[in-house]
DNA sequence: GTCTATATTATGATAGAC
DNA sequence: GTCTATCATAATATAGAC
């Protein structure tokens, strides 16, 4: 049999090939998802961007809803990974030092992927199916990890009082407008706060605006 | 004439139908854009929300652009009345106390109206022509008015420091954020923000924040 | 001003060849 | 895994009776 001659290889280089397009995929949709909403969104347009025919989104991900789910999948798990492995390097540290470390990564984040957030307050608004997934998925542990930070710095009378939770969403309020209405900002202010100087700027003024101690460093 | 023999009466009922379907449309439409956007929101639903039929809104708003650019106007009209009716009341009282109180203001507006703020987040992300229309009829001026009063405040060391432009919007964020996520907060920390508790405890959170003084009263 | 009916396009999903 | 072709539905918009 010529044909599967060197299976393995073939194989190796379909699955790239698939793996490729999936991918291609999975950002198209992100980016149609953050700007539309799920009942916004336009597989068929999602198809366009990837520059992929309509019914590989089907054979990929089964669904529009399925596409959606993986979607959120990618980035959650991204997002988790991120703040996951900036707390293990910081084991023995403080409880107000944690937190302080963890919200400037998260502040970065959060410049790098405005999508993300865009995303998660497109299924946030009024409830319903996705937004209960996504909570109980993720949201809610990562809240619970904050609040408990934040609980322990404020003990330590380095954080703003406050109740945790309200005082964790001021502070991802305060955080992620400016990332997530970049363009009206530009158009507004003049400014883009996707640069690098403006990103530095926004960690110094959102961590002196709810710590309460002198900059170290 | 029999029919048109009290033709004022007639008109004046006439239009008070037309005015009350013109108003349920309205306000199903700012519903409905501010659950799916602009692309993802159906007039056929608002028809159905509204409890006309379909025809009825190409004929009041001419599309659903125009429907659009209805709703956007009679809610920004209305935010606008809102903060000049409140410096209407404070001229003469110094930049730091009008500020404060025309937050405080803001923020109660914010939790009366979320929809405003899901409604004009929706197109700020991305840019393009109807987000260009916002910032350029109501934003823009909005923003010019506030940064005024920071940049006054900051003078008199009332107000915390950095670029005007930027700490305003980390304000917005702070303060809108758990008014737009409002089910998500339900949901992740058992409260609702949409209580007067709740509200006022906000209000007094968020000023402490971003203000340098003790609290007045 | 409001209704019924419909033209036209866009959408999500699938069938079946290769 | 990827393609062409197509189905069924939902969308925006308009025509024309009353």
């Amino acid at each position: 049999m010529k044909k599967s001659a060197r299976p393995t290889v073939r194989l190796r280089r379909e699955q790239q090939r698939a793996t490729d397009t999936r991918e291609r995929i999975l950002e198209a949709a992100a980016e149609e998802f953050a700007e539309h909403g799920y009942t916004g969104a336009s597989t068929r347009r999602v198809a366009t961007m990837a520059k992929v025919q309509n019914p590989a989104l089907a054979y990929h991900f089964q669904s529009k809803e399925g596409l959606w789910h993986a979607v959120m999948t990618t980035l959650n798990e991204r997002f988790v990974s991120m703040y996951r492995q900036r707390l293990q390097g910081l084991r023995g540290v403080d409880s107000a030092t944690t937190l302080r470390l963890v919200m400037a990564e998260f502040i970065r984040f959060s410049a790098a992927n405005p999508k993300f957030h865009r995303l998660m307050a497109h299924e946030a608004g009024q409830g319903g199916e996705r937004m209960n997934w996504l909570v109980d998925h993720y949201v809610k542990d990562f809240f619970k990890l904050l609040t408990e930070l934040i609980r322990s710095a404020q003990q330590q009378g380095r954080f703003i009082e406050g109740d945790a939770y309200h005082v964790a969403y001021l502070f991802i309020g305060a955080v992620t407008r400016t990332f997530m209405l970049a363009a009206e900002v530009k158009r507004v202010s003049g400014r883009s706060p996707l640069t690098a100087a403006y990103i530095e700027e926004h960690i110094n003024l959102c961590l002196r605006l709810f710590f309460r101690e002198p900059q170290p460093g």
